[in-house]
DNA sequence: TTAGGGTTAG
């Protein structure tokens, strides 16, 4: 061979030197040897010019080389087999093996179908490798079929074959199949338990693999870090600190805190339960933090609702040059949409656009939920009708995203339309149903939806359920028919219900109902400052006075903390906070003649403060100054006049609107000419010509 | 030659 005069590069000698003195059996070095594919092409042409090809053990090792060195590809492989004359099992098995590790399980099956067919008997590496194709695949009836080849050539459960019959029946749905034959074992290793996990945990039945793991303590049978990692998963979702802690405890004392993957599992079953704190320290602790440990810790805090805290993450995991990846990127815009963070959230969207050709279910989900809660809601229809794939839970977001934007005739027509592509609605889908109904003042639609709900779609109502029924009958001024609708709940009635019982008779000025409804909070809990404000106001609306100040006492004199009105306008990507009558901003002053300029320009289109609401402790004179000094007005007149004439202001409000600033909102968008759009603690409404998205209803 | 794992949306 000339290459042994002129050495070409290192990797190539290797192989050549190797050929020159082909030893008898070249397994170990045509494996060793053949790194790359211009290796085995060499390896390959030499086998073939000195026919030692034609050797039925030297071919397959050949094989089993082609077959496992190239990355993604089988045809190499493919080709060798060919020409193999009359191949025996073992060749099938490399060949099955090489399938089903390169993302081709389903070629693996039918080439152990022709195996069959060509009469070459399986043995016992066979099996364990078509099988955990049919795993790969959720392939049932193959791996039923395969069971029964198992069965007819006297394999028994013993080893390999009975470990990856019961994996496979557990990760294909068969899980009482797989119970059955984990029960006949006769000697179950930490594999056996394993395959068990895998089943449960990939059908989500995470009761089942902390029940398992406890069994497995008691037999004794040692576990090991696969174990671990699918308990501590479990015990993440049903946020068993217990057991986690338990896991936790053991791997800091066996020193096993050195895998990335199961310290990764103990940060986000840490975060999961709760203990941010140690789901923080345990992460700082690690020395290599991937994707998957960033996006632990990230989703943590996007799930505590410490959406501050999961931006900040993100932007040091970025400062870290860490790529997110698809489930960062999910977690981010579900704490943007709650923040109201639309700069960062739309930062977000360009860098899935450019990443990501195509949208998937969970992003575009994400993506549809963050432009309706920042009150987008044009933006929010047109991703979802960018989606080429969507489910319960994307429809569920556009219908609920059109309730609160106050479109609830819309939101119904999408319901329809879901029903129509055969999508199943679930219980959430229903509340965004009913709120959409009850934010439209649509009575009738609501109530039949809710006998539907459980009739046609056997969703048993929830709490949440029943409590908009209650919202829609209460609004709609039907207080008695609701009322007597909560009396007919087949479940005990919570304080949220009577709560919304209580603002509904506000809203309407009823007296008698909105006694009895304090009533039945007051026997459940101490009552908040929110219940004595709704209260103090309904007996002012109608004119008792006396008994409305009596309440407003009631609150001082109890020591009752009022949550203080506190609005938020983003400019240029900064977040301003008002809070109602403040006066600590260093700019307070522009800001109030900025609110007084507003008022008085408001009043001449027509403006009437509406007094009733104000707090009524505060002198008669005062009245209407203490309402144009409520938080969202000092936003708006903020956001008037630091902005270009025409811009839309946004504001987010920690509490409802007032009806007195919903009025005034009105007729700033008008004289104005502003689009103004103010997202509540329960809903948007998009001011627009002097007229609100929610036409009132709120 | 043969088996197992983590983070996501309403």
């Amino acid at each position: 061979m000339d290459f042994a005069i002129t050495p070409p590069p290192a990797k190539t000698v290797s192989a050549a030197m190797a050929i020159s003195q082909f030893p008898e059996n070249p397994k170990s070095l045509i494996l060793h040897q053949c790194k790359t594919p211009r290796d085995l092409n060499q390896v390959h042409a030499h086998l073939i010019k000195t026919r030692l090809i034609f050797n039925p053990s030297i071919a397959e090792n050949i094989l089993e080389s082609a077959a496992l060195v190239l990355a993604n590809s089988m045809e190499y492989a493919v080709s060798i087999f060919d020409k193999i004359a009359g191949p025996n099992s073992s060749a099938y098995n490399v060949m099955i093996r090489g399938f089903t590790y390169k993302q081709s399980p389903e070629r693996a099956v039918a080439l152990f179908e022709e195996m069959c067919q060509n009469s070459v008997q399986p043995d016992e590496f066979t099996f364990p490798c078509v099988l955990k194709a049919c795993s790969r695949l959720g392939a049932l009836s193959e791996g039923k079929q395969i069971h029964a080849q198992v069965l007819k050539l006297g394999f028994g459960l013993e080893g390999f074959v009975g470990n990856t019959l019961i994996h496979m029946y557990a990760s294909c749905g068969g899980i009482h199949i797989a119970h059955k034959l984990f029960d006949r074992m006769p000697d179950r290793g930490v594999m056996t338990w394993n395959s068990m996990f895998a089943g449960y945990s990939r059908s989500g039945n995470w009761i089942e693999v902390t029940e398992l793991f406890r069994k497995m303590l008691e037999s004794g049978v040692q576990f090991d870090e696969v174990t671990m990692i699918t308990v501590l998963t479990a015990c993440a979702r049903l946020a068993d600190i217990e057991l986690g802690k338990w896991v936790g405890d053991y791997i800091k004392a066996n020193g096993l805190k050195r895998n990335p993957t199961l310290t990764t599992c103990l940060v986000d079953m840490y975060a999961k339960c709760g203990s941010l704190d140690l789901a923080r320290i345990l992460f700082d602790q690690m020395e290599q933090k991937d994707v998957v440990a960033w996006s632990a810790m990230i989703s943590g805090y996007s799930q505590a609702r410490k959406c501050k805290e999961a931006l900040d993450l993100f932007h040091q995991m970025q400062a870290a040059e860490v790529d997110p990846n698809e489930v960062t990127v999910v977690s981010v815009l579900s704490s943007c949409a709650v923040l109201g963070a639309l700069e960062t959230g739309r930062w977000l969207h360009l860098f899935v656009k450019k990443r990501w050709v195509k949208l998937t279910v969970p992003l575009g989900t994400a993506l549809v939920d963050f432009y309706a809660k920042c009150g987008m809601i044009d933006k929010a229809i047109e991703v979802f009708m960018e989606m080429r794939c969507k489910n319960v839970f994307s429809w569920t977001a556009l219908i609920q995203g059109l309730a609160s934007n106050g479109q609830g005739k819309r939101a119904l027509d999408f319901f329809r339309q879901m029903q129509e592509e055969n999508v199943p609605p679930n219980d959430v889908t229903f509340l965004g149903v009913l709120s959409a109904c009850s934010h439209s003042g649509l009575v009738e639609e609501g109530r039949d939806f809710f006998v539907s709900m459980n009739r046609d779609f056997d969703i048993e109502p929830r709490m949440e359920h029943y409590g908009s029924m209650v919202d829609i009958l209460g609004r709609a001024g039907r207080i008695e028919e609701a009322y007597q609708f909560i009396n007919n709940m087949p479940i005990m009635p919570n304080t949220v219900i009577w709560r919304t019982l209580l603002a509904s008779c506000r809203a309407h000025k009823n007296v008698v109902f909105g006694d009895e409804s304090i009533k039945r909070i007051a026997e459940i809990e101490p009552l908040h400052s929110g219940d004595y404000i709704l209260l103090s106001n309904l007996y002012a609306s109608v004119g008792r006075l006396e008994d409305a100040m009596r309440v407003r006492s009631l609150i001082k004199e109890k020591g009752i903390k009022k949550a203080p009105g506190c609005s938020l306008v983003e400019l240029d990507g900064v977040v301003h906070e008002f809070l109602s009558e403040d006066d600590s901003r260093s700019c307070s002053s522009e800001i109030y003649r900025a609110t007084e300029d507003m008022i008085n320009r408001i009043r001449s289109a027509g403006y009437v403060p509406n007094v009733e609401e104000v707090r009524l402790d505060v002198e008669e004179d005062d009245k209407e100054v203490s309402l144009s000094h409520h938080s969202e007005k000092l936003a708006i007149a903020f956001a008037l006049i630091k902005t270009r004439p025409r811009t839309t202001i946004r504001i987010s409000k920690n509490l409802r609107v007032c009806s007195d600033c919903h009025n005034a909102a009105k007729v700033i968008s008008k004289v104005f000419d502003r689009e103004i759009i103010v997202r509540d603690r329960n809903r948007f409404h998009h001011f627009k010509d002097g007229s609100c998205s929610c036409n009132d209803f709120w």
